[in-house]
RNA sequence: GGCGCCAUAGCCAAGUGGUAAGGCAGAGGUCUGCAAAACCUUUAUGCCCCAGUUCAAAUCUGGGUGGCGCCUCCA
């Protein structure tokens, strides 16, 4: 599988230190709100990566932390006159909400940042002890110019990312470009005891601690969206590499921006869409596959012609599965060789994983997923086939959109709907047997406006709840 | 100012040298009592514009035009 680099602007071959075996790091949100859809975007980007990996047989291990200190919180906390903890802990559960709600598999770990004080401490103990960092009156510092290689993830000389001079001249820090690793408690903040004094830890440790406890000194890939890259990554590396003296991360994963009118959705724009508000109108789904329609590096917008056309392409895949489903079940053939179905599926399998080993061309095996569908209805759903030639198909159309965790919203199959439906289907057969049109198209308006749909098959009839 | 990205049909979106995937929407047809679903046909002599390289360019080069991003909290 190749992989774009951001560290090397180039498409790499992901070669994994451990054979076999994929850590990834992803950064997490900070929770001190609902999540908007541009935070959505990496969340089921990286969650498609790693159930790709998984496909391909790696064992991965997924770790996205939870930012649980942070001015954000504090300031929400202050407003609404609650701890820090209460706010942090109630976005978290939101932020599961969203997650599952978008197929979001649990990270391995996610780890908190209150919960890793200790490692925090630990690296920047050996920070200041190399050389890299400094305390100064309860804070603490790192010393950007110590480190030669800063500036090699954004591709910007230091000179020229401090140049806007837009960085506050702090007269406790000796460089404006320097960055906190720790910073001194203000009275009404949360802390916790330092070498240094009572205090909190700067924003971009945490991710340096958290990813070398749970996946060692070198991870494999390190994900998160464009905007992280400056300063979050930069100063994520320089820290990393200055404690360990090895490489930080060996592909460097960044998703792009989702759009509204063209511009960046951003919260300090104010321009964004929550994942909840969303999902109140067209539910999780059509928005991960919004999602994962494009490429995760091109830039996206946002709008809800789009998300209805989503909606509509998925009708597609799910009117699929349906009718494998009612296949099964009237599967009559008798010839367990199906060379013909096994190879036909081979084929877009193959293409389909050719799509996602290019750096994760998920619209690309979308399409493969789609000819899928058509071969299916075209070669399957015609004529008698058996039960494990159907059962088969069935599975590896269930597999392939796992990989890429759509159809997931179980239809409700309620049994007290079935019985009623069924009644009235066969109330409608009698009246087609004595050819009564006007009573049998008065059954199907019924059922329609109960939201079933009707479909006369050779099989007999099949009805669906037509999704809201 | 530094660095970078993008421009493909009505809409969304792949394709990065070999003659324009896929989805949505639209049109016609087959099937059906009528529908629905499905299938078939159809919708870009052309990929922002202009030059150039090449047997061959949406793809490479140069120059424009338009849009966007990072350099500051942000996914």
């Amino acid at each position: 599988m190749k992989v774009y680099n951001t560290l090397t602007r180039a498409k790499e071959e992901l070669v994994p230190i451990k054979e076999g075996e994929v850590g990834i790091y992803v950064c997490g949100p900070t929770v001190y709100n609902f999540i908007h859809i541009g935070n959505a975007r990496p969340l089921c980007v990286f969650d498609v990566l790693r159930r790709y990996l998984e496909y391909r047989g790696y064992k991965v291990t997924f770790v996205q932390n939870f930012t649980d200190v942070d001015d954000k919180i504090i300031n929400k906390a202050n407003e609404e006159g609650v701890d820090a903890k209460t706010i942090s802990e109630q976005y978290i559960a939101e932020y599961r909400t969203d997650a599952s709600g978008l197929n979001v598999r649990e990270a391995t770990v996610h780890p908190k940042v209150t919960e890793n004080m200790d490692a925090i401490i630990k690296i920047i103990e050996d920070l200041i002890a190399k050389g890299f960092a400094y305390a100064s009156e309860g804070d603490v510092y790192f010393s950007t110019k110590k480190f030669d290689e800063y500036g090699k993830l954004s591709h910007q000389p230091l000179e020229d990312l401090v140049s806007g001079a837009r960085i506050a001249v702090d007269e406790i820090k000796r460089d404006p470009a320097d960055f906190a690793l720790w910073k001194k408690a203000k009275p009404g903040e949360p802390f916790w005891p330092s070498p240094w004094g009572e205090g909190r830890p700067g924003w971009h440790i945490e991710c340096s601690a958290m990813s070398r406890r749970f996946l060692g000194e070198t991870i494999d890939i390190h994900g998160g969206g464009q905007d992280l890259i400056f300063p979050h990554h930069e100063n994520e590396i320089a820290q990393s590499e200055c404690s360990s003296g090895l490489p930080f991360a060996r592909y460097w994963m960044h998703n792009g921006y989702i759009n509204n009118d063209g511009v960046k959705m951003s919260k300090s724009l104010g321009n964004f869409f929550l994942v909840r508000d969303v999902a109140k109108v067209y539910g999780y789904e059509p928005l991960r596959y919004f999602l994962i329609s494009s490429h995760y590096r091109s830039p996206i917008n946002y709008n809800v012609e789009v998300l209805d056309a989503c909606k509509s392409s998925l009708t597609r895949l799910y009117t699929c599965r349906e009718s494998l489903d009612f296949a099964l079940k009237n599967a009559a053939g008798a010839d367990d060789d199906f060379t013909a179905a096994k190879e036909m599926v081979n084929a877009r399998r193959e293409q389909f994983c050719a799509a996602m080993d290019d750096d994760l061309n998920t619209a690309d095996a979308l399409a493969a997923l789609f000819e899928l569908v058509r071969d299916i209805n075209k070669e399957i759903l015609t004529g008698e086939h058996a039960v494990a030639e159907i059962r088969f198909v069935m599975e590896s159309f269930d597999e392939l959109c796992g990989v890429l965790g759509i159809l997931y919203e179980k239809k409700g199959a309620d049994d007290s709907l079935a019985e009623t439906v069924e009644s009235l289907i066969a109330a409608r057969a009698e009246a087609r047997k004595a050819k009564n049109w006007a009573e049998a198209d008065r059954i199907r308006d019924e059922l329609k406006a109960m939201g079933v749909v009707l479909e006369d098959t050779p099989q007999g009839v099949k009805w669906r709840v037509e999704k809201a």
